[in-house]
DNA sequence: GAGCCGCACTAATGCGGTTCAGTACGAGGG
DNA sequence: CCCTCGTACTGAACCGCATTAGTGCGGCTC
C-alpha cells in the first residue's frame, strides 16, 4: 500500500468538509451549513442526519474559512510587554490564562498569547492583528496611567477589555458616590443583532469608558492591609510599590495615602516606594529603609517575589520577622507560603479575574456597550509574617 | 458626520485588501499576488510600484484568506496540561514561550497558547485544531514516558516537536556511541518543494523518531552537580524528582543512578524520590528525609519552588545551610536568589531553548526531517548553599 | 381549481487571497 | 516573414464555509 520509506510519515488523514458532509447525508451543502449552524431551513430529520454524519466524519469547520465569511476570526489575543528577564516569577499571568480560556474554550475560540518587549511592540502587534483580522478583540492588560493603547484600539475599532484597571485614571474611577456597576447599565441587546443604533437615544449613552474595563478594588484592598498593621500598632508603614508607570500603582498610592488619612498616621511615615517589582529592587528599596534613623515597622510588597526578597533582607540582618518588622504581599503563590516565616499574603481570585474578563470581552464582541465590572474583592491571609511592632 | 451617540464608537476603518491595492496600482490583482509575494511574473517597476502602494495603505494579508487558499493557517499552538493549581510559580513557561515568539514573530507567525485540565484534554486539542485547521504544528511539552501525543500527532498528520525530552523513552536516547546529532542527517531539501517524497529511497530513513526533538543533556547536568558535591565530599545524596510520569524525570533519574555508580557511590544513600513538583511536597519530602537515622547532607530539588521550600524546612528546624545540609536547585530563577543563603543552581537558557525548538518546528514544517537536537549545555551556579558536609 | 403561502431544500455568490491557464507583445532565429 | 520563446500580465477557478436568492411542492383558502 504505502512505500516502506513512508511509513514514518503516514499520509495525514483528509479532513472532512462539508462537502463530505452533503455527499454523505445526500443533500445540499448549504442545507449541511443550516443544520450544523441551528439556522431554520432543514426538517429536524435531516438536521439529526446531517449531525450525525458530521460526529462520524468528526468534522469541525475550518476556521479560517469561517472566518472569511463570516467576519469573525474565533480568536482573541493577549500581549504581554515585559522584557523578557523580567518575566515569569509572578504566578499571576499563567493564572489569569487560565481563568480566560475556561470561558473562551467553551465557546472554541483560541487565545494567541504573544510577549513583547515594550508598549510600542505591542501596539504594532494590535496593528498587525487587527490588519490581518487575526483576532476578534484583545485583553489589554498592565493598563499605564498615561496609556496610547485604549486610543488605538478605539481608532482600529478593535474590540478590547482593560484587565485591571480603570481605561482612564481619574474619569473612570469609582464614582464620587463610592458605587461602581457590576451590572450592565442596560439591558444587553438581543446577541448579535443591533440593526438600528441609534435605537435607545442619548440617554443610553451615559458617561463611559472608551473601553469595557474589569478592575479590582484596590483601595478596598489597601484598607484592609492598613486595617491589619494599624491594628495591631504599627504606625511606620512602607509600601514598596511595582512600576509607577502602572495604573495600578497609582491607584495604590493613591489609596495608601487616603486610607492613612483617615487613620490619622503621619505621611511621613506610611508612604510608598516604587520599583520595578524585580527582586533586586524589591531588596535595594528595602535595605535603603532598614538602614533609616527610624525604620518602618511593617513593610508592604506590591508583589511575592519583592517580598520574599525583602524577607531574606531581614533575615540576612537578622532582624525578626515578625518581631521587629512586619510583611505583606500583595498577591499570594507558593512563594509566600515556603519562606520562613510564611507572609501574610492578599489572596485574590486570579483565574476568577480571568474568566470575567473574558466574559466582558465576549459580551462587547455580543454588541454589548462598554462597561466597567469589578471584581471580587481580595482578602488578607494573615500568616506569620505580621505581628505587633516591637513583639519578640 | 457623526451621531454624537456613535463618537464613542468610531467606524472602524475598512482594512484594505489586495483589490484596493490593483485599482491604486492600475494592475491585476494577481499581480498584486505576485509582486508582495515574490513571486516571478510581473517587473521590477511593477513590483517596486505594488510594494509601494500596499505600504501606503498599510495592507497585511487577511490570514484567514490566507490560510484558506494557501493551506498555511500561519500560527502554531502550543498546550500546558496542568490542573490550574499548580500553575505558574515557575518561570520556566514564560521564558520559554517568549524565546519561541522571538522566533515566530520574525516570520509573522502566530502561537496559539492554552493551558488545559490534563492530557486528554490536551489531545482533544489537538484533535480540534488539527480539523479545525488551527494551527500548522504544535510543540508538546512535558513529554511523559508513556505518552500518547507522539502517537497523536503522528497519526493527524500534525507537525510537531517535542520539547525537553526524546520521544520515545529509550530507543532514541543519545545512541550508544554517545553521540546525538545536532545537525541535519540529511541535506534539507528546497523549502517548500518535495514533490516526490520516494526520491532519496530507504538510506534516506535513518532510525529516526516519530516527532522532531529538543532536549537537554540531562545527564551531563547531573554528573555536575554530582561533581560538585561529591567533589565537596558528600557521599549521601538525595535528589527529589518531579512527576515520576514525565521523560526528564526518569532520565535524571537514571542518570543520578549511573553517575552515582561511576563514582562508586552507594545507591541506598544516593538516590532519588519522586514529587508533584509542589512546594508542598518538596517540603514533606524534606521532612522524611530529615527525620532519618543517617540524613542526607545534601538535596538536589528538580525544580527552584521545592527546593525554596526545603530550605525553609531546613531553616525551621534550625538546620544550618550549607553548614549541615547542602542544597542545588534544578532551574534557576529569581527565587533562588531571594532566600538566604541564597540557592546553588542549574542554570539553563530556557529562552534559548524555546527558539530551538521554534526554529525546529519551522525546519519541519518547510518539509525537513525530523531531527533530533540538543539545547545548550546548563552550568551549574555555585552559591552559598552548597559547602563541605559536617563544616560549621 | 387558481392563487397563495410556507416549508424544505438547492443553486449561486462572496469573503480575500493564491494559482494556473491563457494572452499580448516584443525580441530573436532560421 | 513566420514561428518560437520568454516576459509581463490578466481572467478565472478555487480554498471551505455562510448566506441570499431562488425552486418545487403540498396544503389551504375562497
Amino acid at each position: 500500500m504505502t512505500a516502506p520509506g513512508e511509513a514514518a510519515r503516514p499520509r495525514p488523514a483528509r479532513r472532512p468538509t462539508i462537502k463530505d458532509i452533503a455527499r454523505r447525508a445526500g443533500v445540499s451543502e448549504s442545507a449541511v451549513s443550516f443544520a450544523l449552524n441551528d439556522r431554520p431551513g432543514v426538517s429536524q430529520d435531516t438536521r439529526a442526519r446531517v449531525r450525525r454524519v458530521a460526529e462520524e466524519l468528526g468534522w469541525q469547520a475550518n476556521s479560517a474559512a469561517r472566518a472569511l465569511s463570516g467576519e469573525r476570526a474565533g480568536a482573541l489575543g493577549l500581549v504581554l510587554a515585559r522584557p523578557a528577564r523580567t518575566l515569569g516569577v509572578e504566578s499571576f499571568f499563567l493564572q489569569l490564562v487560565s481563568g480566560i480560556q475556561e470561558v473562551l474554550s467553551a465557546r472554541n475560540i483560541a487565545l494567541l498569547f504573544q510577549v513583547v518587549e515594550d508598549l510600542d511592540a505591542e501596539c504594532a502587534l494590535y496593528r498587525r492583528w487587527w490588519a490581518e483580522r487575526r483576532v476578534d478583540g484583545v485583553l489589554v492588560v498592565d493598563p499605564r496611567t498615561e496609556d496610547p493603547r485604549p486610543q488605538l484600539l478605539a481608532s482600529l475599532g478593535l474590540p478590547a477589555v482593560v484587565v485591571g484597571g480603570t481605561a482612564t485614571p481619574e474619569r473612570d474611577a469609582p464614582a464620587p458616590d463610592g458605587r461602581t456597576e457590576s451590572a450592565p447599565k442596560t439591558a444587553a441587546p438581543a446577541p448579535g443583532t443591533a440593526p438600528h443604533p441609534a435605537a435607545p437615544g442619548p440617554a443610553a449613552t451615559p458617561p463611559h469608558p472608551l473601553l469595557a474595563t474589569v478592575w479590582a478594588d484596590d483601595a478596598k484592598a489597601m484598607a484592609r492591609i492598613l486595617d491589619h498593621l494599624h491594628g495591631l500598632g504599627h504606625r511606620r508603614i512602607v509600601h514598596i510599590a511595582g512600576l509607577p508607570g502602572l495604573a495600578h500603582t497609582a491607584r495604590r498610592i493613591r489609596s495608601l495615602r487616603t486610607e492613612a488619612a483617615l487613620r490619622g498616621l503621619d505621611h511621613r511615615h506610611v508612604r510608598s516606594v516604587t520599583t520595578d517589582y524585580s527582586d533586586a529592587e524589591g531588596a535595594e528599596a528595602t535595605r535603603r529603609l532598614l538602614d533609616a534613623a527610624k525604620p518602618p515597622t511593617a513593610l508592604v510588597y506590591d508583589n511575592d517575589v519583592m517580598a520574599v526578597a525583602g524577607a531574606s533582607v531581614a533575615a540576612g540582618r537578622g532582624i525578626p520577622v515578625p518581631g521587629a518588622l512586619s510583611i505583606v504581599a500583595w498577591d499570594d503563590s507558593a512563594l509566600c507560603r515556603v519562606t520562613h516565616p510564611r507572609l501574610t499574603a492578599l489572596v485574590r481570585d486570579t483565574p476568577g479575574f480571568g474568566r470575567l474578563a473574558a466574559h466582558e470581552l465576549l459580551a462587547v464582541l455580543d454588541g454589548g456597550p462598554p462597561r466597567t465590572v469589578q471584581g471580587e474583592l481580595p482578602h488578607l491571609e494573615a500568616r506569620e509574617s505580621t505581628g505587633p511592632p516591637g513583639a519578640p
